[in-house]
DNA sequence: TTTTAGCATTTTAGTGTTGACATTGCTAAA
DNA sequence: TTTAGCAATGTCAACACTAAAATGCTAAAA
């Protein structure tokens, strides 16, 4: 257990080594507890026996280690309320009626990843839920035709089919109507279902090369369902600017990392609330952290997350996350 | 005019560099042209007399300066044919029909990224040339209507917009039936004043409060017009591995330019064939080049480009646009 | 006239030294 | 328990020195 003034002590070295990436010396602290500076070092010797500290060389000051980050910000943070003006900023983008639900939250994490000066992503945006209004076909040259998936929400995904010429137009539409007929209200991933139980034992009845044409929608669900379970970046190389990736090497690793994504398993298997993962916990690399937090808006499930280094402003970026969490999930409609 | 000798040396120090990054020396040299180094260096103070060859400093070898590469590219150099594998690679997904184009080219471009190693872009897709073929709404919740603008070509941009309430859908389905009868088949860029000069002036007829509707649709079209003019890459971070790029700074400087795309001007107001842009012609950095070239396939046109480091294997990426020039644009009947 | 050998010259890269500075750990006194 | 004082440790920048790599130039050889 520590006491106030190692807690004290903690927490400025910290918020210091987070504002300046320096090592901090006792001589920088004493000036703040009114004590000297054989006193700070006697009480830092303690925190590092706890593994919440750690130096570079002998006789370099303190910084924090991963534990220490993590005692602060479990133990030592409080979140930083959001300044009005970006407050106002994120909602005008979730108050802009003329985009649509992947756009806005597109346009949010580039805002957000501008406020933090940190990388954004945004994993999930699983229009999944989202229920079919309606699928709609539109013959082009050749024997293409174009087709195209509409929810409930205003998602839109299209697909060029290719169809054998044998089958005629009308053919094709006798389809489509018996898909909208059967199917519209259906959520995205629960469609392949529906077509197998509903669609496929009567098609026949009323269309004639019914194998084709139900093979074809069928795989188009299908791609058009895989398809939009992606992942999107904001501010990919803005840890360019951070001290600490001043090797073009470290920046190497961590770009090739965000571009295998296998971190990202990490986001979504935890709970609800927002999540901090300090170095080693971020699966990327041990100079950085992940701030994560789902989103639930209206019903659209995903994950938002704040990429940075290790020495990031915890405090900044968890109060964002947790506005973003409460303001906007709930009470927004889209 | 050079002599031969001198074109012999100049095409090996160009080459040796592009491979080694390190400046030449007339000692490696020699031992090739069998002559001693002396010689050589006579020669090369020719060379850098006409501007081809630099010096970093007094005793450093000889590099290629900037008229140096181009001298190369245009007289020196031979296109180097691509590896059947590679061709095979490209051909698969140029043939898989499952794809539409604009996730064809994608594809291929990552594909070439993976090639050469370096940056590579797609920039245009121009659906400008598209025709129209359909304008279609579909009404969803409240007072929001998904426009969908679909061309001949398969190509289609949707966007979400509000409406007054006061607005039936009676008079919105008026007004884009009016906009079918008079504008389909008009390419997308000429949208904008067909719009003026033959819906606005008797929309007034047909549609009660057409000032709204008319203003809605043409700044719809109006945007997805700009919107369209995209720029897709593959490959951004890959000149993190040349040697050249060492320093975060540099790479910074081009992420951004990355970002801003103010180059791609250059790209489009060339003429056909493989065109190369060698570092302060690329309107990126001086330490970069741009090898670029036109499709068109089946009436799509656009522009790839690739961007590497001006030490670039100029033999192999020419090499590589001139067989996709040729025998993707072509024969492929997509 | 062209080529070459030889040599002084220029510059980098690496290494070692030095002194100033920052900071710590320890000890003994307050 | 706190603090003053001091030796010890390590960084950092400046400087000098050396070895290596090339070059330019000159004069002799081909």
């Amino acid at each position: 257990m520590l006491s106030e003034r190692q807690k004290e002590i903690l927490k400025y070295i910290v918020e210091e080594y987070i504002k300046s990436a320096k090592p901090v010396s006792s001589n920088k602290i004493c000036n703040i507890l009114n004590c000297s500076s054989a006193t700070v070092r006697n009480e830092m010797v303690i925190l590092e026996e706890c593994h919440l500290l750690e130096k570079n060389h002998f006789a370099s000051g303190r910084q924090p280690s991963e534990e220490g980050y993590r005692y602060y910000v479990n133990n030592l943070m409080q979140p930083k309320n959001m300044s009005g003006e970006d407050m106002l900023k994120l909602q005008t983008i979730f108050h802009n009626n003329s985009l649509d639900l992947s756009d806005t939250i597109k346009k949010s994490i580039e805002l957000v990843s501008e406020i933090t000066n940190y990388t954004a992503l945004v994993l999930g945006k699983n229009a999944k839920n989202n229920r079919l209004k309606k699928v709609q076909t539109v013959p082009l040259e050749e024997n293409k035709v174009l087709t195209m998936v509409i929810t409930d929400k205003g998602f839109v995904e299209h697909k060029i089919l290719s169809l054998p010429s044998s089958i005629s137009t009308n053919e094709l539409q006798k389809t489509v109507d018996l898909i909208n007929r059967l199917v519209i209200g259906t959520p995205l991933d629960e469609i392949s279902e529906k077509l197998e139980y509903s669609v496929k034992p009567i098609i026949g009845k009323y269309v004639k090369q019914h194998e084709i044409l139900y093979n074809t929608f069928y795989d188009a669900f299908n791609e058009i369902n895989h398809k939009n379970n992606d992942v999107h970046f904001a501010g990919k190389t803005k840890f360019l600017n951070q001290p600490e990736f001043n090797s073009v090497d470290k920046v190497k690793d961590i770009l090739n990392k965000f571009d295998n994504i296998s971190f990202v398993e990490k986001m979504t298997e935890e709970d609800n609330g927002v999540n901090v993962y300090i170095g080693s916990d971020s699966d990327i690399s041990d100079d950085v952290s992940i701030v994560k937090t789902k989103y639930n808006i209206d019903g659209d499930e995903g994950t938002i997350a704040i990429i940075g280094p290790k020495r990031m402003e915890y405090d900044k970026v968890v109060g964002l996350l947790d506005y973003i969490k409460q303001n906007i999930g709930g009470q927004n409609e889209k």
